[in-house]
DNA sequence: GCTGCAGTTTATAGTATGATTTTTAACGCG
DNA sequence: CGCGTTAAAAATCATACTATAAACTGCAGC
């Protein structure tokens, strides 16, 4: 398995980063006791300070419960925040869970089109400027490349808070979650390929300058849904045994 | 102010919602210092043991960022998840916010009519009968009652449930906050104006029952209308002076 | 003998306290 | 201006003690 606590992270970090990948990758299931004090088998060996700090963090996210006398136990699924950004950080971390994802993209497919047609209706002359400039470093980076992984992120960021709703905003997770995932696995993909999701990207844009909410909103989902296309193609290529850039042990 | 954290809770709980409302309510603005140790001023007393897994379950929320040596600060409201349901809770428990509760129901606009047309396809006949037990309660109980609040809350996470993303469901947290919020404004509303709303959900159900998709997205989006209209109307029915059941204190 | 309630035990989370280490912003020196 | 020093604050460690509630025990009653 992927190891995301590096050494050079704080004990915290690692500790929690090890048990909640671990409950992610459901090898602790619900209902499952979390151990009461540091497990000297788990892979760090922490005080009982630092374990106590990293189980009320992730009971902050709804992964465990504590309750006296009985122990604290790995919560059911429906209480996990799935929309938390560390959440989601955690699951994409291990086994590729090709339904968690289609969830996810049926999500943005909810709300991002919405947020274009906001963004499209309330955006202030600012804000389209900082989606434009996203756009353009999306144009002039190399395709399936991190500038264009950075730049993607930020465009999509700014059509979030062009929106001007802060609830709507938090979203915002689901979408860098699910961009950093559908990259890592098209790394490798045909640079003319990229074309099509640019021109996706430009016509949302157009349609925002434009202050046209339905055309942007229609174009949005247009967008997602490519996204969602070609996400699911990279990965079922991916199981089909083609090398990627990433260790799949 | 309200104090939430009652004597009876633990003594985590209370320091936690202690600091976390004064953050929403803004008495803690962004970037202001939170103390390295418990402050005896602050209506506490606790060890730095609570006070240390207090903050870290803070930090989980997106509310606090600890950096060495420069202190433990409020973060931006940027970084705060929003639609974490602790955070609602909180964030409805102090003074109200009447533009934040407007964002939260167009939200809601955007995702639950889609969480009902899914439901529509997807509900097994299990889950209609638990959307349909539930209305049923809200038929049969008085009118803005708390035996009303736990059916209604019971309806809309049956649909989500039924609409079969797990990703999605995160969202019941925004549908309990903003219904829980609103019946507290509407206890002595006059009974009889609760046909309309109960009119909506029957629509909705009937919708699902017929695995009416279309049918059963717009109704849910009528229903989340009117609710915002008579929250927002309630809200300034109440600011004007009104007499409700609640101290404004 | 079985049942059910009352009291006791005990495992586990929760709380308290003091000390030490690590990080890093800020300061001052050459 | 760069480089080492200092110190403030978080992070970590270690060890107590307390509170809670589930489980057990035993006696009274049927």
């Amino acid at each position: 398995m992927i190891n995301t606590a590096s050494s050079s992270d704080s004990l915290f970090r690692q500790v929690t980063d090890s048990i909640a990948i671990s409950i992610l990758s459901g090898d602790l299931e619900a209902g499952a006791l979390v151990p009461t004090e540091p497990d000297p088998g788990a892979g760090f060996s922490a005080s009982r300070s630092v374990y106590r700090e990293a189980l009320k963090y992730l009971s902050a996210k709804g992964l465990i419960e504590a309750r006296q006398r009985s122990g604290t136990r790995v919560a059911p699924r429906s209480a996990w925040n799935l929309l938390d950004p560390d959440i989601l950080r955690w699951a994409l971390a291990g086994k590729i869970d090709e339904d968690f994802v289609r969830n996810l993209y049926e999500l943005r497919l909810f709300v991002e089109p919405n947020a274009a047609r906001l963004a499209a209706l309330r955006r202030t002359p600012e804000q389209l400027a900082r989606i434009g400039a996203a756009l353009t470093r999306m144009e002039q980076n190399p395709p399936y490349g991190d500038a264009i992984i950075e730049a993607d992120l930020d465009y999509h960021g700014s059509i979030f808070d062009a929106a001007g709703n802060p609830a709507l905003t938090c979203l915002k997770s689901v979408v860098v979650s699910t961009l950093l995932w559908s990259m890592r696995l098209q790394r490798n993909k045909d640079p003319s390929l990229f074309s099509v999701p640019l021109a996706d990207h430009q016509r949302v844009y157009r349609a925002i300058e434009q202050q046209n909410g339905e055309q942007a909103g229609t174009c949005m989902a247009t967008l997602v849904y490519d996204a969602l296309h070609d996400t699911i193609a990279a990965l079922r290529h991916e199981r089909s045994g083609a090398v990627t850039g990433i260790s799949q042990k």
